[in-house]
DNA sequence: CCCAATTGGTAG
DNA sequence: CATCGCTACCAATTGGG
């Protein structure tokens, strides 16, 4: 529970922090002046408790549900009142009295969320629903949000199940009245009883029986346990993991005898639902509109929350990445052990690599013979990507990364064989163990590739490749293929002579060798470098040989003169690149750039946290600390159509990088999410243009040695120039931000709440670690604003992170109206994988998405220097225009209201009245530094703030039977600052 | 000239 | 249904002093 609390704590921004300490602090203020301290746990088994002692007729305990047919069959239809309008004012009663009753009753304050038992109030509302179940629910909904709201909650549930329509079936854990309460209240839509049940996106069920099976044959039957911890997590799981039936698809084979007896005789206890289902199918009541679309949008793309695990578990270039950085890892390691040798340069390496790998080790899976069949793993049938395809498909001319629909057009018999993650790990593995078991030096390249110092071998090298390659093949059954020679890019070069399946020894005959070696086969060399190649020597596909009558000044000139050197040196068969696996990383990033589509931009900030969440993860799992944010932003291209070929893709982009320093070294999600979020704003892309979103931690730190450092010499450290500290001096640092949380009232919480906050406040260098109280008390108990506003608008400035220096904030860079990188291009010339005849030819709608798709990987750059001359003047045009309103409308809108650098001013604000709701409103200091804030922000901005505040007020005002006196006066007070905006915006 | 920030490019 | 377009690192460019 303590670590819960304390990852909590941890993922939340600075802004999240404050405003959470804030209402820790607002309600023990509160049950301190009314002499009452109620945990929220004991509250709600009390509160449970007290309804199903005091409403005759319920007998709510959730441990021996009804049966399911009592429950839903029992409607009274004499009960017409509607729960939804008078239950809040008996509650609240009910509320103040059990407040009463249970006042000595000290529960812990630390679980914010409860637990999810105790459903008295559904079962006494079931009691008297209304015969429209439909509406029955809407009602409890909003019974169960007044409920919220009354008892402190949080009011807002997670709509999990949005487009949901579930059905149960026979007895489930939990029951089917528990799953038809959590469905409803997560914005589910539950079908109760004899109901549609074809309609149902999920059939709920716990019992496998053979004529279920047979029935829901082609539904998403899912165990009941989905929904429980679909709820407890917050979002939809995955229904797969929860498949009642076994996966058929894999396993074809019959249930076994044990499984068909045991299912029988479960079969014979049921009762008798199915038949019912069978003949009800008439009776179905249509889905709304609104439904409808709900279902179909079930599309999981970046905006659900398990977003991130579903598309790394799939992606390909995810798992290379992720494999190769553990593999560097783990021979770092090695290397550490035996730390000797001083860096000689090497003098012949080997280069040893699976003949393509994925598609090899798919194909084992499958029944076709790689090397007869054309074959290529890829996930779909169109625009999707071949990570591998084998030789027969290379044949006629098939790549790796290619899309299949390309692929398809070269080879028209490809057949695409699925992914096999596991498979590749495990031969993986096969291929390492076995170079580690030859007591060698390996330098890992890839999940199927690696490099071999082999200058101190003294043996055969022909009898070595063959018994390397013939272990690898006992062992997995697929063909690697080694180059050897002098030096890396040589042994690289070898290695492709000697595919597929073969090896190859590079020592005599380099140059002959070299001679008829394609520029583009040699490393480092892409897509962008070779055009630059092929413009210089005028030859469609350069060799080595045309390379070598370049100069190597005019190289440089060309190329930049450390590509120009290199490509000088590979040339000639030179690489001095030394092989290095001490070389510890620099950063670590997390990129999403496919899924990437956002209505909103509180959708977007909602995902930036995520990333946070991820990318800490990575440097905790390094024990690493970084002190550069890097957010990278990929923005539709506006010639580019919102919806790109490829189903979720990226389509072409314009990129946007923006980076933050940090004031101290981090690991943590909550502050990386709010560096992230500010910088998110300085880019302004409007959430619908968003296509990919990068973040990277720079700067990297050994997070033991900075906690070292930090304690012993944390003064020095501040005037370091690494460290971008504010108008700062020591003082400033020494007691940092220490007025602005209110010890007095966070002296009065938990022991073991204010021990995890305190911690979390000195990991972010808000508060010194070393603080272990809090000075003496301060003010009185009111909530300050000062504790959430990020820095004083007025008066000395205090500690603060730095996004940007502000000078540097001119009005034009603040929206980035970029080059667009293209015309609209309808002739294609000519393309190294392309045939432009073949494609000119193409229906132009598929040619122009194999031009985008051409675009996007750099292999077609139709600008021209003319266009390129427009765009700049493009782009001075729009520098250049004046700025009205109705430009400054249409400047994506990042926000709803500004932001400070730390968190979000509208937050902040909604947060403020909330919490001044009880203190007869706002205090006048906080009211008079909102005031000069407010005079720093630009007309439409405040206007924005305006709103906010108004929009505020009328919902309290909505639901003033509810609120006491008191909060009336404090509306009042609220009234008056509105006013006074207003009058601000008059000047 | 330096520097930092940003953009571009590449491999698997 | 599509589809799962990642990520570390080097080099060049840009724009400031
Ligand atoms: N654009 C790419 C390139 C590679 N891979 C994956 C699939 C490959 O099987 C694996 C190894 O990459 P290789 O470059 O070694 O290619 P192959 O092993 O498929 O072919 P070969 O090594 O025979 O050229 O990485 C990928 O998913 N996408
Ligand atoms: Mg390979
Ligand atoms: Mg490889």
């Amino acid at each position: 529970m303590e670590d819960d609390y304390k990852s909590f704590l941890q993922s939340l921004d600075d802004s999240q922090l404050i405003s959470h300490i804030s209402s820790l602090s607002q309600s023990q203020v509160k049950t301190q002046k009314d002499k009452e301290i109620i945990g929220s746990d004991a509250f709600d088994d009390s509160f449970n408790e007290y309804l199903t002692r005091h409403i005759p007729g319920v007998v709510g305990d959730e441990k021996n549900p009804k049966e399911d047919d009592e429950a839903q069959g029992v409607l009274d239809d004499t009960v017409e009142q509607n729960p939804g309008e008078n239950a809040p004012e008996p509650i609240n009663e009910l509320l103040d009295e059990l407040n009463e009753e249970f006042s000595d009753d000290q529960g812990s304050n630390d679980d914010e969320i409860g637990p999810m038992h105790g459903f008295g109030d559904y079962e006494i509302y079931f009691d008297n629903k209304h015969k429209k179940q439909q509406q029955g629910d809407k009602n409890y909904i909003e019974w169960d949000k007044t409920r919220r709201i009354l008892q402190g909650e949080d009011e807002y549930r997670e709509p999990i199940f949005k487009g949901c329509v579930i059905f149960v079936n026979g007895h489930t854990i939990p029951s089917m009245n528990e799953i038809h309460r959590l469905v409803i209240i997560h914005g589910g839509k539950f079908l109760s009883y004899l109901g549609a049940k074809r309609n149902a996106t999920h059939i709920i069920c716990d019992r496998l029986t053979p004529r279920k099976q047979q029935i829901y044959k082609n539904c998403k039957v899912v165990k009941a346990k989905w929904i429980a911890d679909s709820v407890e997590k917050g979002y939809l799981l995955d229904w797969k993991e929860y498949r009642l039936f076994k996966e058929i698809a894999y396993d074809q084979g019959r249930l076994s005898d044990f499984h068909n007896e045991f299912a029988l005789k479960q079969f014979n206890m049921e009762e008798d639902d199915d038949i019912e289902m069978q003949e009800d199918s008439l009776e179905e009541e249509e889905l709304s509109q609104e439904e409808k679309e709900a279902v179909q949008e079930r599309a999981i793309d970046a905006k659900h929350p398990d977003f991130l695990n579903q598309f790394f578990s799939k992606s390909r270039l995810h798992h290379l990445s992720m494999w190769k950085s553990d593999l560097k890892l783990q021979f770092i390691n090695k290397v550490k052990k035996s730390k000797h040798e001083v860096s000689k340069r090497v003098t012949r390496v080997a280069h040893i690599d699976f003949d393509c790998f994925f598609a090899t080790a798919s194909c084992q899976k499958t029944s076709y013979d790689i090397n007869e069949v054309p074959l290529a793993v890829s996930h779909g049938q169109t625009t999707s990507d071949v990570a591998s395809c084998n030789y027969v498909a290379r044949k006629s001319g098939v790549k790796n990364g290619t899309w299949v629909r390309s692929a398809r057009r070269l080879c028209p018999d490809l057949i695409v064989i699925p992914y096999e993650f596991d498979l590749y790990e495990k031969y993986a593995n096969c291929l390492y163990n076995y170079l580690i078991s030859l007591n060698v030096d390996i330098y890992p390249v890839s999940i199927d590739e690696a490099l071999i110092d082999l200058s101190d071998y003294e043996g055969d090298l022909s009898q070595w490749c063959e018994m390397v390659r013939g272990e690898i093949f006992r062992l997995t059954k697929c063909p690697v293929s080694i180059g050897i020679g002098a030096n890396i890019l040589l042994a690289k070069l070898s290695l492709r002579r000697a595919k597929p399946n073969g090896y190859h020894i590079l020592e005599t005959g380099v140059d002959d060798f070299l001679s008829t070696v394609s520029v583009s086969d040699l490393p480092g060399v892409g897509y962008s470098l070779m055009d630059k190649v092929i413009a210089e020597t005028g030859k469609s596909s350069p060799t080595i040989t045309d390379l070598l009558r370049v100069p190597k000044e005019r190289l440089m000139k060309v190329l930049g003169p450390k590509t120009g050197q290199k490509l000088y040196d590979y040339s000639r068969g030179i690489d001095p690149t030394n092989l290095d696996h001490t070389a510890e990383r620099k950063s670590v990033s997390v990129d999403i750039n496919y899924g990437i589509r956002f209505d909103t931009h509180a959708q977007v900030e909602d995902f930036l946290s995520r990333l946070a969440v991820e990318v800490s993860k990575r440097l905790k799992n390094l024990n690493v600390v970084g002190s550069q944010v890097t957010l990278k932003l990929a923005k539709r291209d506006p010639d580019s159509p919102v919806n790109p070929p490829k189903y979720l893709g990226m389509g072409k982009c314009i990129f946007f990088n923006k980076s933050a320093k940090l004031g101290l070294p981090t690991s943590q999600p909550g502050i990386i999410s709010s560096e992230l979020k500010s910088l998110a704003r300085i880019l302004t892309i409007p959430a619908q243009e968003l296509r990919g979103i990068a973040v990277a931690i720079g700067k990297l730190e050994d997070a033991d040695e900075v906690k070292k450092n930090r304690q012993m010499t944390l003064n020095q450290r501040i005037t370091k120039g690494t460290r971008t500290l504010k108008k700062i001096d020591e003082s400033d640092f020494k007691e940092p931000l220490d007025d602005e949380i209110d010890w007095q009232v966070f002296e009065s919480l938990p022991w073991d709440i204010k021990r995890e906050i305190k911690a979390e406040l000195s990991r972010r260098g808000i508060i010194q670690k070393s603080a272990s109280s809090s000075p003496g008390p301060k003010k009185n108990g009111k909530a300050y604003l000062q504790q959430l506003l990020p820095t004083a608008t007025t008066q000395e400035p205090k500690y603060v992170r730095i996004v940007e220096s502000p000078k540097k904030v001119s009005p034009k860079k603040l929206s980035p109206q970029k080059r667009s990188r293209t015309g609209s291009p309808t002739k294609v010339e000519e393309d190294l994988s392309y045939d432009s005849s073949i494609l000119n030819e193409l229906p132009s709608s598929v040619k122009n998405e194999v031009i985008e798709d051409m675009a996007i990987r750099k292999k077609y750059k139709p600008q021209t220097l003319k266009e390129k001359f427009k765009e700049s003047v493009k782009q001075t045009k729009v520098a250049n225009q004046p700025i009205t309103k109705q430009w400054i409308d249409e400047q994506p809108k990042i926000n709803e209201v500004p932001k400070f650098q730390n968190g979000d001013i509208g937050e902040m604000i909604v947060g403020w009245m909330e919490m001044s709701l009880d203190q007869d409103g706002p205090h006048n200091d906080d009211v008079e530094m909102f005031f000069e804030y407010l005079k720093c922000l630009k007309f439409d901005k405040i206007k924005r703030v305006e709103i906010l505040i108004s929009k505020e007020i009328k919902y309290y005002k909505s639901i003033e039977a509810m609120l006491g006196p008191k909060h009336c006066t404090a509306l009042k007070e609220w009234d008056g600052v509105v006013d006074r905006i207003r009058k601000l915006n008059i000047f």
